[in-house]
RNA sequence: GCCGGCGUAGCUCAGAGGUAGAGCAACGGUUUCGUAAACCGUAGGCCGAGGGUUCGAAUCCCCCCGCCGGCUCCA
């Protein structure tokens, strides 16, 4: 049965009692009302949006002392601000979500309006953050757009849906702080999120995705494969490399060694500690000292105020000590470019409420390099370092990451020699170009010594993260003395590139067990393959085929506990090893294994000299398999 | 750092003022098995730390620490 809306349009029956399963038809019909030429994502948009303003109407029924912020739709649904005298409680949360969908069955429609300033004034005086956007807005127009449904009015340009019951399946998901206008110096609200789609099933499918995801999260897989762990009395942010994750990420250096040490790269070492005074110089006492760890003063109690010249800091960067051991010899510019690297732990003081899991720790390892050049090599040797990240994260098979070329902004942190910045800038966008790689422009994100152009991907709760970084370096090769002998005879200041490939090998191995969902390829698997006898008769050759794959320095473990062939089996995809190689009498007998692969799949018996040669040419050539 | 939620066995969780529980994992024994879970048994806990209320606290209160979600930040 079918009802109409006061205008005449055919409106379906209500879809949102719970439970009911909307029919195809049906939900064709519900999106299909009232949209004129609007096209799906535009319209769902709107549904969000009005839902945020359904959120807010009966958030105020409820608190009719509520102040309200703002409510936009996001890209799983929409959200509200709230400022209410006490916090929402999960029960609250229910109890919302209940009025809301008796708002959406009444059907109340949206009409939207354009009043003047000097009546929304009015309209919103007991509204603060609406007379805050009343100011703002009042720069540009003297009419602001209005929508009511309901009881409810709210200060808004439009897109809406034309009355509730287009409003498609929703669920109020959590609440949580968010500072008004994204300031942290301004009051802190209550923010609603709810997530809403076109259709149940959709709403479902978003809701099964996120449990799947949290399935491969890295802080779950890590606990679960025995990776890595955290120790309340160790410290939050330190995370701790059990054997397993141990190899992982020797994998992951030993392979960055490799392509850097091909490029021309030349590793050193400078040790976890420097003065204070270096990181004066730098410009980074100034800049970032809320990052770095406190000061370690030899003699605490005679140390004035802000003295921390001589005192000792745990390195929050390489950069300056770089610069020191650069300025240990004279250099000439047919030294350049001249690049170190050093994979040495830094040390941040970030807040206790950003760490999270290996993505963002206090205790980090960077495959950090600096590189001095002249000026003429910064586009030649900015197109050497994308090749790197291109070549790196092939070899791992990810190519779902994206580039952001951050630029000066506004603000007085900034270097100031616009000819400096004119250069550095054009090189980076002139290599990002000619490389072809799309990225993004940002003003305003640069370092305070240069611009830099930053790789970033999502984790799998949908958190960008950023990984690579190539930045140009303006002020602290001037700053730290740093010099070479051009080919004039005369002293320059060389141009450094800071860059990073992996970023931290701490991000990066959360970032790869969740892109593997921890099913490694079997060069970066800590187990690579498990001998599985059947009986116990079966042992000796079991051993056999574990030493010499071992011989071939292959990582193979032998599971000779009394279970099951079966349950090791079960054991063995849970660790997700790579390849199980089962041996009964017929393998003994025919100096073999039976080879199964991770995806389950039954290769037969294969004689061990053919699984050794095929094992270690997948390690060798790091190749994503098996899948 | 801020707002909110949460800390009970290695893991997932139950217990909500009155003797600390289950499943899985672990360990021991039996079993020797052909591609995702054999059977029996044993052990495992300062209920995150400290302080308070109470005759009595895993449970109520305070304060730390840690974790989770979000905000802010991220050289």
């Amino acid at each position: 049965m079918r009802g109409a809306s006061a205008d005449g349009r055919r409106m379906a029956d209500d879809p949102y009692d719970s439970g009911a399963v909307l029919e195809a038809e049906d939900a064709a019909a519900v999106a299909a009302a009232g949209r004129g030429d609007v096209d799906d994502a535009d319209w769902l948009q709107r549904m969000r949006h009005s839902a945020a303003h359904v959120l807010a109407q009966v958030v105020l029924q409820m608190f009719p002392e509520g102040k309200i912020g703002i409510g936009p739709p996001i890209d799983t649904g929409f959200y509200y601000d709230f400022d209410l005298p006490r916090p929402l409680t999960p029960e609250d949360l229910s109890e919302i979500q209940k009025r809301m969908r008796k708002e959406i069955r009444r059907n109340h429609r949206f009409v939207w309006d354009e009043i003047p300033l000097a009546e929304a004034r009015e309209r919103f005086d007991d509204q603060p953050f609406k007379q805050e956007l009343l100011d703002q807005f009042s720069a540009d127009s003297d009419h602001v757009g209005i929508c009511t449904h309901a009881e409810f009015t709210d200060l808004c340009r439009g897109g809406h849906v034309e009355s509730t019951k287009q409003i498609g399946p929703f669920r109020l998901t959590n609440v949580a702080g968010a500072y008004w206008r994204g300031d942290e110096k301004r009051p802190q609200l209550q923010r609603v999120y709810g997530a809403l789609f076109p259709t149940r099933e959709e709403l479902d499918a978003h809701f099964a995705r996120l449990e799947e995801a949290q399935r491969r999260d890295h802080r779950r897989l890590g606990r679960e494969l025995e990776l890595f762990a955290f120790s309340e009395l160790v410290g939050a942010g330190v995370p701790l490399l059990l054997p397993d994750g141990a190899i992982i990420r020797q994998e992951m250096e030993r392979l960055i060694r490799e392509l850097q040490d091909e490029r021309g790269y030349r590793e050193v070492w400078t040790g976890h500690l420097a003065r204070g005074e270096l990181f004066r110089r730098s410009g980074h006492l100034d800049n970032y000292s809320d990052v770095m760890f406190p000061a370690m003063h030899e003699h605490p109690d005679e140390v004035d105020a802000g003295d921390d010249g001589d005192a000792y800091f745990l390195k929050p960067m390489n950069c300056p000590v770089h610069m020191m051991l650069y300025n240990n010899s004279l250099h000439s510019y047919r030294e350049l470019p001249l690049r170190y690297a050093e994979y040495t732990t830094l040390y941040r003081y970030e807040k206790s409420g950003q760490l999270s899991g290996l993505t963002r720790v206090r205790s980090l390892t960077q495959d950090d390099c600096h590189i001095f050049i002249t000026p003429e090599q910064i586009s030649d040797e900015v197109a050497r370092v994308l090749e790197l990240v291109q070549t790196l994260f092939s070899t791992y098979g990810m190519p779902n990451f994206r580039y952001e070329l951050s630029l000066p902004g506004e603000g007085g942190k900034y270097v100031d020699d616009a000819e400096a910045w004119r250069t550095a800038v054009s090189a980076l966008r002139g290599a990002l170009d000619e490389a072809e790689i799309d990225y993004v422009e940002q003003e305003g994100e640069a370092a305070f010594y240069g611009p830099k152009a930053d790789l970033f991907v999502s984790d799998v709760m949908g958190r960008e993260w950023q990984l690579s970084t190539i930045q140009l370096d303006l002020i602290q090769p001037a700053r730290l003395g740093c010099v070479y002998v051009a080919d004039d005879g005369e002293r320059r200041t060389p141009v450094v590139i800071h860059r990073a490939i992996h970023g931290s090998f701490e991000r990066f191995l959360g970032i790869l067990i969740e892109h593997y969902a921890g099913a490694f390829p079997l060069w970066l698997a800590p187990t690579q393959a498990r001998c599985i006898p059947i009986a116990d008769r079966h042992l000796d050759w079991a051993h056999t085929v574990a030493a010499e794959l071992r011989q071939a320095g292959l990582r193979v473990d032998v599971d000779d506990g009394n279970e099951r062939m079966q349950a090791k089996i079960r054991n063995g995809q849970r660790r997700k090893i790579p390849y199980m190689l089962v041996i009964g009498d017929r393998e003994v007998e025919s100096q073999s294994a039976a080879v199964r692969v991770r995806n389950g799949e039954d290769l037969g018996a294969m004689p061990l000299a053919e699984i050794r040669s095929m094992l270690s040419e997948q390690y060798r050539s790091r190749a994503n398999q098996p899948s």
